[in-house]
DNA sequence: GTCACCAATAAACGAATGTTTAAAACATTA
DNA sequence: TAATGTTTTAAACATTCGTTTATTGGTGAC
């Protein structure tokens, strides 16, 4: 089957080209001529470089709140209506995160896309993540709301981005990061030693004390 | 004269366009149409659109690292050689980043530039960025060192970079949360009041406990 | 007043972009 | 085998991009 060849050969360049360079600045040109495949045939087979761009993301995420569904499921299973703790939620989503590119040894194209999803303009790219993976999102804060009961809903709002900041950010940069920490600390990093290094960080961030002065902010007009 | 007011309207709109929209997607002609300026003024003033990026970055960067010496000055002044808190460090970069842009209103502008440095390609901005401003980041690791001598070296410079991924992503993305949030919760947070809640989530974060299992990772061959 | 210098302007350049077209090659089915 | 539908291909399309050029306008020096 030659379409499917195209296809997949096509997304596996696009996803590495896109992760090193961006959206904007990876052409279509330089991804037809690495993955060894007519010009024409991205515009044949998704129809314009934005469904490309948002095809490369569904390869991910889809398998991703596939696997995160089924994780929480057989969570709220075992607690049978109790509270989850929050470090067995964290540690769910990074088992998960970690799960799907797995098999193609791409981690690390994962982890940065996901920062060029939140970095880079592309108001299509955006909607389309919101509207087709939002509500995977939405069941998650809601287990760590009851996780974390002592937290204001705005706060923990916040901090729940915090720590997204956090990972995204680490996990997207790693590359520069890592030769910096080779350089200055002989010291070879692998992305799931990372995950190790975040774990107590994340879990500080989130039950750090709330900070002092005005409890609750300014309420706008209701 | 005119030079001068040619050169300061490039430079107000394009800071605004390419933190809304990014390098690549922020065309010349867009700036110079948008500040009534001709199309050839930019390679003429500023050589390139490179070197355009760059004077955008340096009239942020240049007042930031002079406030920024000069409170670290001061504060070793006060200190006499004893160690300064962390949270004294902290809360004087704060304010370092808060003064600079004051004048003109552009903290957010600011922050989506500083976003925009570390997730977008440009090899010549973080080369830029690296040369000229990493002597202060240098000297602030530092004065970290001495006020968390509980850190491994290591573990301290993945924390710095854990917090300062919390702190640029989400002042960046500050605009599409303020509205989740404004929706949300009724909530309406000024740059200030993030910083506030950000306070205690990064202290925390550097004076989480140590990762459990092994403490060394593996060395490389040295 | 004219000369020299700097800035602003309009126009054009060449290169690169995403997309479309029309023909060819291939595969599938009757 | 003939007919039909799908994929690949090469070429061209229309834009858009950053940059350069040549000209004009204005300003201060002597």
């Amino acid at each position: 089957m030659a379409q499917t060849d195209t296809v997949t050969r096509i997304l596996d360049t696009a996803e590495v080209l896109f992760a090193e360079r961006g959206f904007a600045e990876t052409s279509l040109r330089t991804i037809t001529s690495k993955a060894k495949v007519n010009l024409a045939a991205v515009n044949y087979h998704f129809g314009s470089k934005k469904s490309l761009i948002q095809a490369v993301f569904a390869r991910y995420l889809d398998p991703f709140t596939e696997r995160f569904h089924a994780a929480l499921d057989a969570l709220e299973q075992d607690y049978q209506g109790q509270t989850i703790p929050l470090e067995v939620l964290l540690e769910t989503m990074a088992r998960s995160v970690l799960e799907v590119p797995a098999e193609r040894n791409s981690l690390k194209v994962f982890m940065k896309l996901l920062g060029l999803a939140y970095s880079q303009a592309q108001g299509h790219l955006r909607r389309y993540i919101q509207e087709h993976y939002g509500s995977v999102f939405t069941r998650f804060t809601g287990l760590v709301r009851k996780a974390t009961p002592e937290l204001p809903d705005s706060e923990r709002f916040w901090r729940l981005h915090f720590v997204l900041g956090t990972v995204i950010f680490t996990l997207s940069g790693l590359d520069a990061l890592r030769d910096i920490a080779e350089k200055d600390f002989d010291e070879h990093v692998s992305v799931r030693d990372l995950v190790r290094r975040l774990r107590p960080v994340v879990v500080a961030a989130l039950q750090a004390p709330l900070p002092e002065g005005a409890t609750e902010s300014i309420k706008a007009a209701g």
